[in-house]
DNA sequence: ATTGTTTATCGCAATATTACAATGAAAAAT
DNA sequence: ATTTTTCATTGTAATATTGCGATAAACAAT
């Protein structure tokens, strides 16, 4: 029905879902890949490197808000966005022990 | 649209995003986890472990194996599914060195 | 006050995703 | 041959996502 059941899942797996969905369209990996290359914020240009109109692009960054992995300052008339260092820890974090788990070695296949 | 322009981004990019969307949904990180944590394949009882219907479980698997991080092995009546070890190390690698290009020490926000 | 600049939001259209019942396919077991 | 078991696929329905034009909002500068 296109509505997950967020109920039926752990705390965890709902967060690691969230944070993975951050990078799951080439549009947002291009935006964090430029707030994450700079040092300081990006006021606003993301519209000109990406070949995106701006209501897309600012609905992408809408959404790298709500999961939390981008912030975004306002400085009017402009807004300046930058990676929120914590939750680019709590992803780096989340995906490394993720990967973890795994030791490799099947039996099998 | 609801369709991703994948011909403006970049191969790496489209990898990424596809990548990440192995882990963009709850079941489909139970299902992984679960692939994880045992050493040997896990023949079927999934459907057992996750509270989704028969064919939920089938289609998130299939599009794992689309993706390509988990394999599955025709064991009539049955079929076992592990990790792909290959897959998952590039996974690894990918997010690896992906959230390695933010060095943290951002001079606003 | 008006204009210009920048970003967010709304509304719409099209496609994608999620979920499941029902059915089909494939092979072992009876 | 029929039944049973297991998994995939099909069909259907509902919600989500993606994309963009148009418009609104917020503020600076004139």
């Amino acid at each position: 029905m296109g509505v997950t059941k967020t109920e039926i899942f752990t705390e965890q797996q709902n967060r690691v879902a969230d944070l993975a969905k951050a990078f799951a369209h080439p549009a947002r990996v291009a935006i964090l890949q430029l707030l994450a290359q700079k040092k300081a914020c990006v006021c606003g240009d993301l519209v000109d490197e990406l070949p995106l109109a701006q209501a897309t692009v600012s609905q992408h960054l809408k959404e790298l808000k709500r999961i939390g992995i981008i912030k975004g300052e306002i400085n009017p008339p402009r807004v300046c966005y930058c990676i929120n260092e914590v939750v680019w820890e709590e992803a780096r974090q989340t995906f490394g022990s993720l990967f973890d788990i795994y030791v490799g070695a099947s039996t099998c296949c």
